[in-house]
DNA sequence: TGACATATTTGGAACGTTCCAAATATTTAA
DNA sequence: TTAAATATTTGGAACGTTCCAAATATGTCA
C-alpha cells in the first residue's frame, strides 16, 4: 500500500503554516484568515488527507465522538429496520454516525455489543431492549454521562428515557371497533405476560371492553409467544372455551398471523367467520389474505423521535428521563370483517 | 456525573504495577505473570475501567480499529436488513463491530458515509451500492489499504472484491419453468438498463429463451423503474404488443407485485391468465395473492460470505479482489400457474 | 555459589489531535 | 507616528493507549 497516513503536520508544513493554524481550520474557527483558511484547505484536498475522529476524540474530553450506539433486538423483523432507518435519519444529519447492532434477543449479545459500544465511546444510545433486559443494566452508561433512550418497550425502574407506542389508546380503539361492529365476545391473544408492553396492551383491551361495557372475562386472555406459532396456540386454546369469543384482538402481527392460521386449520374463515386485529403494522399485513386490520404504530416515527430525545440530551449535557408516546392508528381491512372483498385502492399503495 | 474516566494509570497505581503491565493485562499477553493478571483483572473490575479503544487505535497503525463499515443502498427493504443481519452474525462473533448506515440510494448521501467511516477509521467496508455508484468511489479507500467488498450490485471496473448471487442462473431457472409450462413468449419485464444487475438478468434472459429453443425478440423486452409502479408501466406496454406475451419473468418482485396490479387493472388474473415470475423473494412474496413464483436469494447468506472474505482480507492485510456468486433457486408457488389455489403448507412456515 | 537462561516488569517515547497561553501582525484612534 | 486594540498565528503540553529496549527477578546447572 501507500505510506504513512497524511497527519495535520504534513498539512500544516505543505501549506507553510503552524499545526494549530491547521486545527483551527478544520474545527472551522472564524479566527483564521479567509485566505489561510482557503490555502490549507486546498493543500488537504490535495494531500488526502483524512481526519482522524480518534485521535481528536482522546483530547476533547469523553462526550464528543459524535457516534450513536443503535441496538435492536430483532434487526430481520421489519419493524426495528424502519426504526433504526428512522433514527438514522435524524442522526445523520445532525452529523452523528450511527452504530448499529442486532441482539437477536439475547442478553449477553446485547450486554457484549453495549459493552464494545462504550469502548468506542459512543455519544449517546437507543436501545430497543432484548427480551428480560435487567433495567440496571444501563446504570453504568448513564452513571458516565452517557444519555441512553429506550425505544419500544419501556424499562419501568431504569432511569432513562423512553418513546414507546400508545399501546394502550391503541388497543382501546381496536376493541371499541370490534365492538361497534357488533362482537361481545372478543378475546385477547397472544403475548408474553413479563413484559411491560404486554401489560399496556393488555389494559388498553380492559379499559376498551369497559369503555364499550363489556364484560371482562379472565378466561379470554390467553398469552403465549409473540410469534406466529404463538398465535396457532393462542386460538387453539380460546376457541374450545365453552362461551366461545368471536372476535380477538392480538397482541401484535405475528400473533394475529398465527391465529389466522388455526382459525383456517378449524375451518373458520378469519375475517368472515371470526374477527381478528393485529398490532403493529407490519409491511406483510396488508398484502395478508384476508388484508389484516391492525393498529399501524410508526417505528420510523418512533426512530426519530428517539434520536431527537437523545440528541437533545446529548447537547443538553445533562439527562433528564423523559418519555414520549406516539401515536396510533387503527388501520381498517379485511380480517377484522368490517370490509369485504379484494383489496382496497388505497392500501395498495 | 462521576469524575473523570478511569485510565489504565489509575489500575496500575491501584494494582502496584505499571501501566506497561495493565497493558500487558488487556492484550491477554502470556508475558504476565498469573498472579499479577488476576489481581489487575480485579481491580479493573472494581474502578470500573472502560477500555478506550479510541486511544489504542491511536498507536496501533490504521487496521486495528477492529469496526466494520456496512452500508446498504435502503435498509426499509427487508432484504437488505437480511443482509446487514448476515454480516453482523459474522463480524460480531470474529470481536468486531459494525457499523451501519443506510444511504437510501442516494450517491451523496453514500458518499458522507463512507467519509464519516474513514475518519472512524474502519478496518474494512461492505458496501451494496447506491445506484450508478461510480466504479471509482471506493479508489481511496483500497488505495490506503481498507479492504471493500460490494455485495448484490457488483461494480465493473472497480478493483474490489465482490458477492453477488447468481442472477444469470436465476433468470435461466426462472425462463425454463416457464417454458416447461408450455410458455412461448415469455417478456423480461422492469428494471433500468443502466445496472450490472440488469445486464446479468437479462443475459439469462437471453441464454435461457436460447436453451428453451425460442426466440428472442426484443420487444419483449420492456425497461422500467425497479419498483412496484416501474411493474405497472411494463405490463402496461407489453401487453399491447402485437404478438401479446402469454408470461413474464420480472427483474424483481417488487415489479412483479406491479405486474400483478397492472394485469388485474385489465381483468387479467395473474397465474390463471398470465404467469409471472419474481426475482428475490422478499418477505412479502409468499402472502401475496397469488402467492409470488420467484428466484429466492439468501440475503443473510450473501451478509455473511462478504463479512467472510472481508473478515480474510483484513486479516491476510492483502486485498486481493475476488468475485463470488451465490446460488439462488427457483421457489415455486402461485403466480405462475404451476400451482393453483391455496397457499401451501411448507411455504407458510 | 556463580553464571547464565528464562520469566516478568518497567519507564519513556510515540500516535494525531485539541487546547492553552502567549507571540506576532495588522488596524485603529489620537 | 505611536499606543492601544484587534486579528491571526503559534509552540508546547495534554489525552490514554501500545511499543520498545532495557531492567529486574527467578530459576537452572555445573
Amino acid at each position: 500500500m501507500t505510506k504513512a497516513r497524511v497527519t495535520v503536520i504534513d498539512i500544516a508544513k505543505a501549506a507553510g503554516v503552524s499545526k494549530s493554524t491547521v486545527s483551527l481550520v478544520l474545527q472551522g474557527s472564524s479566527l483564521v484568515n479567509e485566505g489561510t483558511r482557503s490555502k490549507v484547505n486546498a493543500v488537504m484536498r490535495e494531500l488526502g488527507y483524512v481526519y482522524n475522529r480518534g485521535a481528536a476524540n482522546l483530547r476533547q474530553a469523553g462526550a464528543k465522538s459524535r457516534i450513536i450506539g443503535v441496538v435492536v433486538n430483532d434487526l430481520t423483523n421489519s419493524f426495528f429496520a424502519e426504526l433504526a432507518v428512522g433514527v438514522d435519519t435524524v442522526v445523520q444529519s445532525a452529523g452523528f454516525v450511527q452504530f448499529l447492532s442486532n441482539t437477536s434477543e439475547s442478553i449477553d449479545r446485547q450486554r457484549e455489543v453495549v459493552a464494545s459500544m462504550r469502548e468506542h465511546g459512543i455519544s449517546g444510545l437507543i436501545v430497543s431492549p432484548a427480551r428480560a433486559t435487567d433495567a440496571a443494566d444501563f446504570k453504568p452508561l448513564v452513571a458516565a454521562g452517557i444519555p441512553v433512550v429506550v425505544v419500544v418497550r419501556n424499562l419501568p425502574g431504569a432511569k432513562v428515557s423512553s418513546v414507546v407506542s400508545d399501546n394502550q389508546a391503541g388497543m382501546m380503539s381496536a376493541v371499541n371497533h370490534l365492538a361497534e361492529l357488533g362482537h361481545k365476545r372478543i378475546a385477547f391473544l397472544g403475548g408474553f405476560p413479563d413484559t411491560a408492553v404486554f401489560d399496556d396492551r393488555l389494559a388498553g383491551y380492559r379499559s376498551g371492553m369497559e369503555a364499550a361495557g363489556l364484560d371482562y372475562h379472565q378466561e379470554f386472555v390467553v398469552s403465549s409467544a409473540p410469534s406466529r406459532a404463538g398465535g396457532v396456540e393462542a386460538i387453539g386454546k380460546a376457541i374450545v372455551l365453552a362461551d366461545k369469543p368471536t372476535a380477538a384482538v392480538c397482541f401484535n402481527d405475528a400473533v394475529a398471523f398465527g391465529v389466522c392460521d388455526g382459525l383456517r386449520a378449524r375451518r373458520l374463515e378469519p375475517g368472515s367467520d371470526f374477527a381478528v386485529v393485529g398490532f403493529d403494522d407490519v409491511i406483510e399485513a396488508q398484502a395478508a389474505v384476508p388484508a389484516l386490520t391492525t393498529v399501524s404504530v410508526d417505528p420510523q416515527g418512533i426512530g426519530r423521535r428517539g434520536a431527537q430525545l437523545l440528541l437533545k440530551q446529548i447537547n443538553a449535557g445533562k439527562a433528564e428521563a423523559e418519555t414520549v408516546t406516539t401515536a396510533v392508528r387503527l388501520v381498517v381491512r379485511e380480517s377484522c370483517g368490517a370490509r369485504k372483498s379484494v383489496k382496497s385502492k388505497q392500501d395498495s399503495e
